[in-house]
DNA sequence: GCCGTTTTCGGCCCGACTGTTTTCAGTCG
């Protein structure tokens, strides 16, 4: 179920946005920005807060504070009301058309009564944007063309799609670059990408831009000068390359890597300290510049400790940072088991005898095979071919001294939380992961005692993907989540990060609020092939956002401890 | 509208690029 939360700070971003159409204080609609963000981020749930604790959310102040009453005790909020009865409400999308800010989309509204993307296009169709003041011809092919992208492009993609291409871009222009790298919202791992930032180290730009011109996949070129060019690419996303001197790369790559909500932060408290932050470095007020090469050397004459790029959102890494608080994130590294994936006896597209291969060459020391149990009937499983994988798992254990293999299955959640087997059968294996696959629309409250019900079963280790949700294409299962994590935390199960780009499954915000419920989490791959395991950087990304340190995470801990944890599901 | 190791008023991040504006506003990140 949508926290209060979620939508009272999609009603205040409303606010802000309706704000700056009208003309409303820039200053104002940066406060109802950040209180938004804030907002969304925090971790207690709104509902039923009274004025003194709304206020103690950072950024919330009297104001905002009893707006966010009226919300929750009303259901809306009487400002955001009263400005879309000035404003159309969808004015709003006009400022989704790249190009086209608050400001123009307030002057086509006034002038010519447009007020969506549809009445804009018949407006260029019909040449009715002749005439009006600063809208050159220019800009109405700008316009034309930002519709069409607005449209059929769609918005976002998949991290793992914009890494891909990340990569070839870093590649092909590494040659001719001292540094290169990407940054932006891939860098931070966010879980979909809407433009991807490739920053070049160089003192000589232009072999650059022209080489990066020239990719294949580029299919035209919005804007084009010596330190930024950005283009459009074939059916992708768009990709920014911007070129800096070498010796600014650190504060260069600081930047791009963003958030912007975490670069205003560094830059505030660059200017309170009689500093000034860019791109080019940290400089005095006479312009001497104190730090440029590194991010660790712009982070520590702030007085910062280095933030890890996925933590950079400010919510709440600022204030830990400056506290020495900031959480030791898990890495790739330090991932020493993966306790869910498949082979070809199921729907993995690789034999049994390849994955563990795979496995092994990864450098884990306890790797799972978890195929899929009979409740899903398309992949036939039978007992008889469950244990005749375990046997060919035990053979091949002699055949592999540094691994530990483990045999598992993926058990399928009923509706009403059972399982595929009786508790003698699931005795018999190593672990066992539960996931939900189907009945996704039930009622929460069902939701709820159905993985709850899971959770109590003292074979089930992991909960798979537990909110099943397919990035893009299947929203979350709803459920209330804090009873479900409670759960988890009291019986000794843990909650999955699923590493598939379109899963990411727990997402971030979760896991941060299960982390404080006192949930532990199984970072998995969940791989039905060889490439699969690959996806674990994606997995590791997002369990860097949700603020997870190794002791967090099973699937780094050493055998033994992972033994006991499983092991106490049952005594 | 928020906030305070320059405090309760006066600030609030910084730069690149575009188009049409003859000196810069709007947009974007």
């Amino acid at each position: 179920m949508a926290r209060a939360n979620d939508e009272a700070a999609a009603l205040i971003q409303e606010l802000a946005d309706l704000l700056s159409i009208t003309g409303g204080d820039a200053f104002k609609i940066r406060a109802y920005e950040k209180a938004a963000r804030a907002v969304a981020g925090h971790p207690e749930d709104i509902a039923g807060m009274d004025l003194a604790a709304l206020k103690r959310i950072p950024t919330v102040g009297e104001a905002i504070a009893k707006k966010l009453l009226d919300y929750t005790e009303t259901g809306t909020i009487r400002q955001v009301e009263a400005l879309r009865a000035e404003i159309p409400a969808s004015v709003r999308t006009l400022t989704g058309v790249p190009g086209l800010g608050p400001k123009k989309a307030l002057q086509l509204y006034r002038e010519l009564g447009i007020a969506s993307v549809d009445e804009l296009a018949a407006a260029l169709d019909e040449g009715r944007l002749h005439g009006v003041k600063g809208f050159g011809p220019k800009s109405e092919e700008n316009i034309r063309h930002g519709i069409e992208v607005l449209r059929q492009k769609g918005d976002r993609v998949l991290v793992g799609t914009a890494a891909e291409l990340a990569e070839r871009v870093v590649e092909a222009l590494a040659p001719l670059a001292e540094r290169i790298a990407h940054a932006g919202s891939l860098r931070r791992m966010r879980e979909t990408i809407g433009d991807v930032d490739v920053l070049a180290a160089s003192d000589d730009p232009r072999p650059l831009m022209e080489a990066f011109t020239a990719l294949p996949f580029v299919t035209e070129v919005v804007a084009g000068g010596d330190k930024k060019t950005s283009v459009r690419t074939f059916r992708g996303p768009d990709i920014d390359l911007r070129v800096v001197p070498p010796d600014s790369w650190g504060a260069a790559l600081q930047y791009f890597t963003g958030s912007q909500a975490h670069n205003v932060r560094t830059r505030e408290i660059a200017v309170r300290a009689g500093l000034k932050l860019s791109e080019y470095g940290l400089f005095t007020a006479s312009g001497e510049r104190l730090a440029s090469a590194t991010e660790e050397e712009v982070y520590g004459r702030l007085g910062l400790p280095w933030i890890p790029p996925t933590l950079r959102e400010d919510t709440g890494e600022i204030e830990a940072a400056l506290k020495g608080a900031l959480p030791d994130v898990v890495t790739v590294e330090d991932i020493t088991g993966d306790l869910h994936s498949h082979t070809d006896l199921t729907d993995g597209r690789a034999s049994l005898e390849e994955m563990v291969e795979a496995a092994a060459a990864r450098g884990l020391t306890y790797y799972a095979i978890t195929d899929h149990a009979p409740d899903l009937a398309m992949h036939r499983m039978t007992d008889a071919k469950m244990l005749a994988q375990r046997e060919r798992v035990r053979e091949l254990q002699k055949d592999y001294p540094g691994l530990v293999l483990l045999h598992g299955t993926e058990l399928n959640i009923g509706p009403d939380g059972s399982v595929d087997w009786d508790a003698d059968f699931l005795a018999g294996f190593d672990v066992c992961v539960a996931s939900i696959h189907s009945h996704f629309a039930q009622d929460p409250a069902d939701t709820t005692r159905r993985l709850i019900t899971a959770c109590e079963n003292p074979h089930v280790n992991v909960i798979g993907h537990p909110t099943a949700r397919q990035i893009g294409r299947r929203a979350q299962v709803q459920a209330d989540w804090d009873e479900v994590f409670r759960a988890a935390a009291r019986t000794g199960t843990a909650m999955e990060v699923n590493c598939f780009p379109d899963r990411l499954d727990l997402p971030a915000d979760l896991i941060r609020r299960a982390l404080r419920l006192g949930v532990k989490f199984a970072v998995d791959t969940d791989a039905h092939s060889v490439e699969d395991m690959r996806n674990i950087r994606f997995g590791v990304g997002t369990a860097q956002r949700g603020w997870l340190t190794p002791d967090d995470v099973i699937t780094t801990w050493p055998l033994p401890r992972l033994r006991d944890f499983l092991a106490k599901k049952t005594t």
